[in-house]
DNA sequence: ATAATATCTTAACCTACATCAAGGAAACAC
DNA sequence: GTGTTTCCTTGATGTAGGTTAAGATATTAT
């Protein structure tokens, strides 16, 4: 018994549907402009220091965008599952290197679009304009709140918060990904976790 | 000897013209969608927990964006001087209560829009629309280096990041809200200046 | 001018999390 | 199936920046 699943371009469709009405044209002029792109678990779209070329549409899969600082340790700016996008906006449309690496978690499957072809879409299909610019509200809103609970909360209380967020993280991703997410080395996040079990065998 | 300053219309209506090109009848609707409204030194525009109404142009003088968490300290999202913007995306266009506080620096003028305007502006100068979409994607971007900044970095780092990006900070702001942009206590921030005078005079 | 308020500095002590080191468990590769 | 990464845990010790308290300066209001 098999589930039947949308194709990649399905759920893109669907994405923008929800979001606004496109005639059967722009679903056309949609399709053909973005490309199918598939990753092997730990494949990079881009790395730290390259030009993101693309913006990607999640149709299946799971990605995390990360920043290697000069002592090597990696944080985790977000994951991506299912109908996100992935990408670096400051790269990608001011074309300078990006401080980010956008990897697969798992054999995925990205919408990918370049620049020059989301202009022309942009300029065949105005509607999306206010899609990429809602999205890109939404975008700012959700790293405006990640960025206060960081510097407010101790490392507990971003580990609820992004549990009550995101309840199956730790189904999705590794823990020392979670720590490196939540801002503290994978030996702290173990500590903390074996803290809270006692704390709640306690009462 | 004075310098003829251009007038807080003049100053939005040239902000615009940089970005897109723009007809007479174009800025005579910004001009009758924007009002101004002056704030005293220490006023608000809202606070945390109000629906914010209206987005704001600072015409003149300085802001500060700013939440208060459970502990009742208080940390800077950002500064905001002439020819930036105030406001909070999420409370403005999903009606949500907002997280933070928008606070005059000194004596201000804004120009601000709410957003039944500002729907309208959008339907009557659609070009309008990019504007804003790339202003929100270098809002994104900005937000995106401070996250990264304030999560790899040590105190002196950020600090030194700062003074780079905004040499003349500590003329325009008190160090204490310096402390609380760096994610800091003024205490710690003037022992880390007394530090830092002291490795300079040692070589 | 003088009181009231806001800002800055210093010092002693404390805590959350980092660092370093090592061993164990799980997943993956051939 | 067994070596090899990858991942997780635990303990000992270190440190950046928080906490508390107090006094010094500067700014503002009357």
């Amino acid at each position: 018994m098999t589930i039947p699943s949308l194709s990649a371009y399905d759920k893109l469709i669907h994405y923008f549907e929800q979001r606004t009405q496109l005639s059967d044209a722009d679903k056309d002029l949609i399709k053909a402009s973005y490309k199918p792109k598939k990753l092997k678990k730990k494949e990079l779209l881009f790395r730290q220091g390259e030009i993101c070329k693309y913006e990607g549409f999640v149709a299946t899969g799971s990605f995390r965008l990360f920043y290697i600082d000069d002592k090597g340790l990696e944080h985790v700016l977000y994951f991506a599952f299912e109908n996100w996008w992935v990408g670096d906006m400051a790269s990608f449309y001011e074309h300078e290197p990006s401080a980010l690496n956008v990897q697969a978690l798992q054999d995925s499957e990205l919408l990918v679009i370049d620049e020059t072809q989301k202009d022309l879409l942009y300029e065949k299909v105005p509607s999306l304009e206010k899609v990429f610019r809602q999205m890109t509200q939404k975008h700012l809103t959700v790293l405006q709140k990640r960025f206060l609970v960081t510097v407010s909360a101790n490392a507990e209380a971003r580990f609820n918060e992004l549990l009550e967020r995101c309840p199956t993280i730790e189904q999705m991703v590794p823990q020392h990904q979670i720590a490196s997410y939540l801002g503290i080395l994978p030996e702290s996040l173990s500590r903390m976790k074996k803290q809270i079990a006692k704390r709640e065998r306690m009462q």
